[in-house]
DNA sequence: TTGAAAGCGCTAACAG
DNA sequence: CTGTTAGCGCTTTCAA
């Protein structure tokens, strides 16, 4: 219980507090014998430094904040390792905080996070979230904040994504390669940059190449399984597409549960393609083509930008949006 | 930048520290005046009380740790899960840490948890721990763990596990009702309580059932899928297995993947049953035979009782282990 | 090269 | 009912 201090190893060592405080931070003007001795015995007690007390003077907690929508999917799970393994080896603390994408939860966090708890905030944004301000108060606090994956624009800062657009785009196209005529596009709220970015390139590409002429068959779900599932039954039963494009892994989930109890083949019937970073794609029946984010590396190089604000005070984050490509993998669910 | 801090409300105020900030914690002895107005401009300016500041006074920083081997993984994902829902609810905060499987790792966690950066800890403990020291050192600090998943016995505190031998069993008797003959194993850590229970589940039902007369092909896989997939691609060689009992969902995914390769058919082969969270289990070619674990509950409950020791001054967390129930979800790939 | 002392923001004992 | 004061563990002038 009794945990060692700064004033525990100056008593043994029968020296000040101040000097024991400066020789463990390796101060210039200690004599490196004190620093020895001192050193020596806060490895044998194994010294911690208190990290709230450090807090108080230094205004630094040396822990990150990361808010998310979900955990119990491939992309943030994914992102969650890469910004882990960047913070862990600089030192930093990641503290959890998960959405659910409800706003109320994603502005209770923020507001908590002006306390001091953490030195910045990385976040992809919920999906039902339309009001920002939750986060330029943040901001006003002096906050850094960086974005991944689900970015806002207007922030002058950094935000790490993917070609959301060019990939949504990517989709369509090969969809239509593979023939399809009639190609709906499982949207996410349209609300987030990533739900219209898709839908853009998904629009772009019935245009370009001409099909359906100037019809198409955008369904923007919502975040609801029972309640998606309908929606998506309709657009089965009602518009029969030939080709789906899910916006998120979730959607193809349904749409393969659907596709087995009603009976529709894939890819015969339908075909479909999805963002996804589920480890067994390849091995669904059948294999589900895929548009796979560097997840990892997204969470990764978020975390990374966001340590350097913390750690060089004179390096201000640049407002611009960082893309990672993702990769286009076909399989047999869009076989022709 | 400034942030409001009670010195800060009780200029504004006319009140000295003190009452303010008895105030904003309600105590009795406090008009319900002066309580109205210092918080409705706590409200006004939206105060924050500082966590580090009051962790010096109150040593409680309302935060707890959580160690995982990983992350990109079902069952960890729906533990965390489980473990956020019962911490936010309690106005607790969450740090993570992934040891990946790494020894060196999960021991340089707990001896930063000597800080006091976190009230008490959940783990899940690494396949490359043998050596339970660090966590003695942790709970000679007096902080209070608690295992879930991957749990230690001679610890006096709660454990939360899935009955894994009884589940270990299940499985092989399931194998051998579906008219499995040379039943194989593929274990995880043996060093793990996981892995030696739901091993001896196995030997014990090959034994019950007198299968394969005192035999077993029971392999320890390792942390890394090319020596696994190398070490499951000899066994399914020259070992011919008709049955695979798999300790956890990666596995399965490698037998997959080599079925596939080497044109085994799946169940007619071979069958293959794993313990798994997997959302996709049954989208699978051919949908996978599951063990699945109650890890959202698992989790909630690990974090449940932490939580409590640590509100609860007087309630000691029992030496006991407490058992969730696993359901097995047989499917194709077990089918006869 | 070392030490004394102030103070970070907050709480709690005690006094008024 | 309100205020004064000391101190949590640490860092950081400033003085010696």
């Amino acid at each position: 219980m009794e945990s060692v201090n700064i004033k525990k190893l100056a008593q043994l060592l029968n020296l000040s507090i101040a000097t024991v405080s400066k020789a463990l931070r390796d101060s210039y003007d200690i004599s490196q014998e004190t620093k020895d001795k001192v050193m020596k015995l806060a490895k044998e007690l194994n010294y911690q430094p208190n990290p709230h007390a450090s807090f108080l003077r230094k205004h630094s907690s040396k822990t990150i904040a990361v808010i998310l929508p979900e955990i119990a999917n491939n992309y943030f799970t994914l992102a969650i390792n890469g910004i882990e393994s960047e913070a862990h080896e600089k030192g930093y603390h990641v503290i959890i905080y998960l959405s659910h994408e409800d706003h109320e939860r994603e502005v209770a966090f923020t507001r908590h996070l002006q306390s001091g708890r953490a030195d910045g905030v990385l976040i992809s944004v919920a999906s039902t979230t339309t009001d920002y301000s939750h986060l330029h108060d943040l901001e006003k606090k002096g906050l850094p904040i960086v974005f991944f994956d689900r970015v806002c624009e207007d922030f002058n800062t950094v935000k790490v994504t993917t070609d959301d657009y060019q990939s949504g785009y990517l989709a369509t196209k090969h969809l239509i390669e593979q023939g399809c005529k009639r190609i709906a596009h499982l949207a996410i709220s349209t609300s987030l940059s990533i739900g219209s970015n898709r839908a853009k390139g998904y629009l772009q590409a019935l245009q370009n190449h001409d099909v359906m002429s100037g019809e198409s068959f955008l369904i923007e779900c919502v975040n609801d399984n029972v309640q998606d599932t309908e929606l998506i039954k309709d657009l089965l039963l009602h518009i029969k597409p030939d080709g789906i494009f899910a916006a998120v892994e979730r959607y193809a989930i349904i749409c393969y549960e659907l596709c087995e109890a009603m009976q529709l083949n894939i890819p015969k019937d339908v075909k479909i393609i999805s963002f996804s970073n589920m480890q067994t794609a390849s091995l669904l029946n059948p294999p589900l083509s895929t548009i796979t984010q560097p997840a990892f590396e997204i969470g990764r190089e978020a975390a990374s930008l966001l340590l350097k604000k913390l750690e060089k005070k004179n390096f201000q984050l640049p407002n611009e949006t960082i893309v990672i490509q993702s990769k286009l993998i076909p399989r047999k669910s869009t076989a022709n």
